[in-house]
DNA sequence: AGTCATTTTTAACCTAAGTTAATGCACTGA
DNA sequence: TCAGTGCATTAACTTAGGTTAAAAATGACT
């Protein structure tokens, strides 16, 4: 294998393409999938199911992002969450293994993964403090400030899910704060 | 510098010894601590505090964890959280630069920092989980499965407000489910 | 033992959100 | 055009949890 130096690099040479038609699943709850993937375009959204049918969805991934089941990825099980198109999207997928091997090889490639783990870190402290904290109205009134543009490409439904109440109670939330 | 080949090796040479009665703060909200801390022993308290005075507990801190602000590490501002010792506890303090300075000179260091970064993050996501999707009264059950000595070293107002929900509320819970 | 502070429980009342179901609306496809 | 489907709103009712305050229980210190 090339030394590959950089995470872009590497998605170029070894990435490999997936095209994905709106509502279609890149895998499912369970699916031992240890594949992270690169968005280049489109919209998803990573999402649990209970056991008694109550979705909730844990992210929207926008182009740029990167996203994969760590559960899956570390080997320690099956995927945790489902990942679906909310509109046509492009990926690059790559194997874990591998991306974790290159590291091993590059320094500037094992810095670079550190950056972006750092980063994802710092995002799910973020959301994490939101849910332990806030109520759910102040969680929308910070979605609407933070992602304007994700509320016109979603339903209202799915933001609720994201909020983490029912698609009810945000249609009240709404209405209360107008 | 020497180039040391793991993070416990790191600690020792360079590590700053901490010495922490109960009660006492590491740091503060919004101080500029860009430093991570090894708990050798003791117990703490990771925590918010809102404007207007309540308290979320973000996490538990327990012998053997790292623990340190993301935020001020990453010199993006201060602390986003408070730090606080519950029981006398000992810690060795390192500045976050001297590890990404130390991971960048050793391959087995970067890994091993990788290694941690995604056990972090795979618990954050467990900790995100259990906030979006399960009800207070879950996550008690839960928490009372896999940390039955954390309840027995921590008031049920900390566990509460670790929960999400006030002490009150905690009580009510704990004589339903009875 | 007795006092003090802290923690936990209990009660009464209030509010946010869940549940179920009906209605209206917009988009899609034959 | 019309039927069908999914989305958003509204209403009525239920339930979990917040708030405030007071009473028990626990624990620490002298």
């Amino acid at each position: 294998m090339t030394k590959e130096q950089s995470v872009a690099g590497l998605l170029q040479t070894h990435g490999q393409p997936k095209v994905l038609a709106k509502q279609t699943h890149v895998f499912y709850q369970g699916d031992h999938d240890a594949r992270v993937y690169f968005v280049q375009s489109g919209l998803l959204k990573a999402y649990y199911l209970s056991a008694d049918g109550k979705e909730s969805i844990k992210s929207f991934i926008e182009a740029g992002s990167i996203i994969g089941s760590l559960n899956a990825a570390l080997g320690q099980g099956g995927c945790s969450f489902n990942l679906v198109a909310l509109e046509p999207s492009q990926l690059l997928g790559l194997p874990f293994a591998t991306l974790v091997e290159a590291a091993a090889q590059s320094h500037t490639l094992a810095g670079e993964v550190i950056q972006h783990l750092l980063a994802l870190a710092m995002k799910k402290e973020q959301r994490e403090y939101e849910l332990l904290s806030l109520s759910a109205e102040q969680r929308f009134v910070r979605l609407r400030q933070t992602s304007p543009e994700l509320l016109k490409r979603v339903t209202q439904n799915d933001i609720a899910r994201y909020l983490g109440v029912t698609p009810v109670a945000l249609s009240r939330i709404k209405k209360r704060g107008s």
